[in-house]
DNA sequence: GATGAATGAGGGTTCATTCAT
DNA sequence: AATGAATGAACCCTCATTCAT
């Protein structure tokens, strides 16, 4: 009710210090991560990393869970930020827009390794309702790659029977940068992975007609 | 001929033993797995599944990431039991052969689904000796595709830059049968995530003139 | 003057719950050692003792063995802080020192019967650093003792071969009342423990024109 | 009853077995304790250093500490077959007598150091009546110090007030020999150490007219 | 007599969570 | 709003002891 507008001076300070005190706290949950794998992440670290007191996190999280949903949803929504914006500035093919949108992923996934493998993990409150919270988000933040592939399809660029199932594809193979960072990174750079990741991809989907002019997404 | 040399009874009563023990450890862990998540696996709690004692457990396991190591070595070595039958089923064609590797790959997963997820948790012991064990069983079990694709290859039946990366993928796609089941189960069965996975990945590796001879598994 | 530096009130809270802590513990485990004997010190022990939680110890120790050093340097403590004192009170007479020392170790000693036994056990941590500290602290706690020996063999008071040695021998005899407490206690006091103990030594070593000038420490 | 004369062959053989298990478990016990130090030995340590099963020291002994308690009687019984018969070599002369029962004790010490230590420790049955059995043990083993000790006196060659109490003494010095054999194999052989606490200790309790006869047990 | 697989109480340790200040 | 000392359930692991074979 008072969230939207007329918000009193002292409940917006509220809203405002939740908001700082929440990145503060993920961002020293990325950072410890990075550090220090995603299981040295105990409340206690956590609460060093950010500087403040354990009992701090709880003013903020109802409990741990709260918080690796929140790194989780952090991350989800840096995609709901970046991607939009790469695959506006691809121009109107959609094409173009699929592969800025599946390189503004990885870049996103990159830059969150740790964060993104939370996901894959099965913790107590990610069951029940957390879950179906992820799905969600994570339903919505890949409609960019799915509106690409319709776009495509549509256009008659692209033919897949299945274009959901093309784009869940391309998530899954942003996600595997980092679940299976230590294979690939052996023969690997990030944007060599992009590369032969879409051309792959692109090769199942593209029409015959239009390979040619896409001869540089293909051809690696 | 069937064993080493000369077995003497009681050495080969123990090991008899040892295995059957192995075996019920493994099976409750799987049950525990797939009844509780992959995280509610204490000693005790497999104790109590499997019908015997703590201790017991430290019998034939040295501590509880031998245990988990070998759950997952497990599931590799269901791969290298029904993979390679499969493929030799399958004919001389390295088409068909990739195509039977990867069914049979993606029913094991879905008969070991909580067991394969394991390999995405980061565990203490993993990190060391045992991620290194697990990387290299990885890499064995997923020859069987990686021969095909060269073969393939070879036979002028597929066109791949880099055929171990379309192998890692189909391991990828198979594993994310288990990975995000939570998605897949509401849309797919398993027989038609297998075809429709194999038919977007060899879409884009098959060559154009090839195409033909393999309609079957391009249609979905 | 009476701290370090600038010490911030909070701080000095700090420091000070600490150290009542520590010796709430240390208490604590020295009455649990006397009552139970020194086997029976198993943190749970320790903690319902102490009336805390095993959680609280980890917060002043690192493990068991910090807690069992600390028992044991608490007894070292006891020697630094009250041997030199009842030292200085004995005069310049370096036998006199001598005894009066001797004395005060077994005072200690009495004081913690238990905790002194506790040096004579092998314990995990005790054999790696920990042993080279206690050795290091018996060294330098039993330097009174070889003070007023080397003093007293200076002042031609006594003679002695290997004054290190009569040094090390009383320190033992002072362990003595605690190791063997229950084959000294049927037939003598402390006191008579001293006496005894202090005149038999003495006679080994007290030089024949200084034999008259300490008959009253040689008399039983 | 069967026990003095007249046993029938059966039970002749049953002591007999029961007797050389004993020996193999008590050796086993030693090797063990001599080389993984006294903390090391668990049954099933023991029961594999022995070349036995677990289950058949349960036959022999009736618990773990009653294996200690062979162990800790063993050295004892080492005693009493050396030192008399060290003390029968050494003539009449009680000084010599003495002498050389100290060094006969040191000897057996030396050859059970981590036995020795073992008397030490406090574990469950040692308090209640095993503690008796060994106090008892100790003050008869002890008994040709004490012996000499007062054959020397009656002869006029020593003077002690208390000659049990440095009967007890010279036993402490020998069991020190173990129980400090981090501090003295610094500076010491095993005969120095004897040659100097002998020295030391008959120093203390020689008659004056007899220094000179025993003049190289008093020199260093 | 002998075995050794099996037991389970107990030990040390960690860490999410609470609450008095 | 913020702190951090305190809690205690839960975890992994060991080892003396038992008992069916």
């Amino acid at each position: 009710m008072s969230s939207s507008q007329a918000l009193d001076p002292q409940e917006a300070a509220r809203n405002a210090l939740a908001q700082s005190r929440s990145r503060q706290l993920l961002d020293a949950a990325a950072r410890l991560m990075e550090r220090e794998g995603s299981e040295a992440v105990s409340m206690q670290a956590l609460a060093t990393e950010a500087g403040v007191s354990v009992g701090l996190i709880y003013r903020y999280f109802g409990n741990k869970d709260d918080v690796l949903l929140a790194v989780i949803t952090d991350v989800l929504d840096a995609f709901s930020a970046k991607v939009p914006i790469a695959v506006a500035e691809a121009g109107e093919d959609p094409v173009r827009k699929l592969a800025a949108a599946f390189t503004a992923y990885c870049h996103v996934i990159d830059e969150h390794r740790h964060a993104a493998v939370l996901t894959y993990r099965e913790s107590k409150s990610l069951d029940e309702e957390g879950r179906a919270r992820i799905k969600q988000l994570e339903v919505e933040t890949s409609q960019p790659l799915r509106d690409a592939l319709h776009d495509g399809v549509a256009a008659g660029r692209l033919t897949a029977a299945d274009p959901d199932l093309v784009a869940y594809n391309l998530l899954l193979l942003a996600h595997a940068w980092a679940l299976k960072h230590w294979y690939f990174e052996r023969t690997m750079t990030l944007e060599r992975y992009i590369q032969a990741q879409l051309g792959l991809t692109l090769r199942g989907v593209i029409s015959p007609k239009s390979r040619r002019s896409y001869a540089d997404l293909l051809e690696p």
